[in-house]
DNA sequence: CGCTATAGTTACTAAATAATAACTATCATC
DNA sequence: GATGATAGTTATTATTTAGTAACTATAGCG
């Protein structure tokens, strides 16, 4: 019901192109130059449609007042261009519930709420908030319900804390490179570490955790 | 040379709260009305003024086509009405490096940085952030180098984690309201707590620690 | 084939909007 | 008292802009 056809998803995306560039919306006239068509008819059905869709509201008889709804910066798309973008304070990141092998492409059923972060730590693609869950790395200051800014990626450097994923579930370690293996260290001593050789283990690097976000009270 | 008279305050001033309540610029006739004055020649000198003072820019000819520059959003006014206002997705907030008496009006030379963070963590007014130094709450999760993100607040709850300002120095402690007297609670074994009873110590309550945020690699 | 949705054209109009001209008033400063 | 900056008025105008009317074209579908 909510799908868009190509014409619309171009008239979509010219005016979140130009909002970012001008800080205001196009006329229609605008965007009827963009398409290269004459008369804003078009334009008006297109706007209609995406408004009808959810994706756009407009104040009747006021110039320039296409405002995007927000909430339809769904994954992957408008995210990756929120995040690729040059977005001036800081852009929306889904919330996954679990980790699946399907990173970096959580199904949207997953995510539970979106948080904003500062632009620049989401510099690259596929950034992601992941719920801590456990007390593996307690004794790196990370508990359970603190939120982790995840950039998805399948290597690491030598100390990084990254999200793998054991045995179906994604857990927070600390990635050591060593003589002839990989080492996922818990920080927890109650907690055993994992010793990948050349793939032998069931064990998938996710990503990397890039910043931890608590909330108190 | 960039100080705007009372007239030019509340130009901005109604540009920010109508960009925020329609998501897009209010005409010069719109601001015209606010103002209560007729035509709009007064408003375009005030626009001018403000373009050239830098805290906005237009383009000639486009309607609606204000941008507030968002360098001006400085401390205190113009973030005291981001964090009141309407925000929809997230507000700056000051990063303040040492934590002096005048909380919540710190100096804006103490300003090191802005962050950004959601909108409803900073519901009440004079929300900053403020580095972590030391690790008194190291028992809490909580090191050297994180932002903790402070609500200004005199009292406290039993068990919330506060900034005290001790011997002039701003610290976090955990807030116990016990029989006669407060006790401030580092969260490492190695401190000694902080018995406060009527009036008796040079120690003031600041905030409370809402959220913590600690950005890795 | 007829029906519907999408997409486009030309021509037109009315309202919204930005901008200018000519003039007055107040206040601080030299 | 003159000068300049700020602030305001009424009147007018040209352009921008949103929206409408009437018509054509294509593609998918029963």
């Amino acid at each position: 019901m909510n799908e868009l056809t190509e014409r619309q998803k171009s008239v979509y995306n010219f005016i979140t192109t130009y909002q970012k560039q001008h800080g205001y919306s196009p006329s229609m006239q605008d965007i009827a130059g963009h398409l290269q068509v004459s008369g804003n008819l078009g334009v008006i059905r297109h706007l209609t449609a995406l408004e009808k869709k959810g994706y756009l509201t407009r104040t009747p008889g006021n110039s320039r007042s296409i405002k995007l709804t927000p909430s339809f910066s769904s994954y992957p798309e408008s995210l990756e261009r929120m995040i690729h973008g040059e977005e001036q304070f800081s852009v929306f990141l889904p919330v996954v519930g679990s980790v699946r092998a399907g990173i970096p492409q959580p199904p949207e059923e997953d995510i539970q709420e979106y948080r904003s972060i500062d632009r620049d730590v989401a510099r690259s693609g596929g950034t992601f908030f992941l719920k801590v869950k456990g007390d593996s790395m307690i004794e790196a200051s990370i508990r359970e319900g603190d939120l982790a800014l995840i950039r998805p990626q399948e290597a690491a450097q030598h100390r990084d804390i990254v999200v793998a994923l054991v045995d179906g579930e994604a857990t927070l370690k600390r990635f050591y490179r060593e003589a002839d293996h990989i080492r996922l260290q818990p920080e927890n001593a109650a907690y055993q570490p994992i010793i990948i050789r050349e793939g032998e283990k069931d064990v998938t690097i996710i990503g990397k955790v890039v910043s931890i976000y608590r909330s108190l009270d």
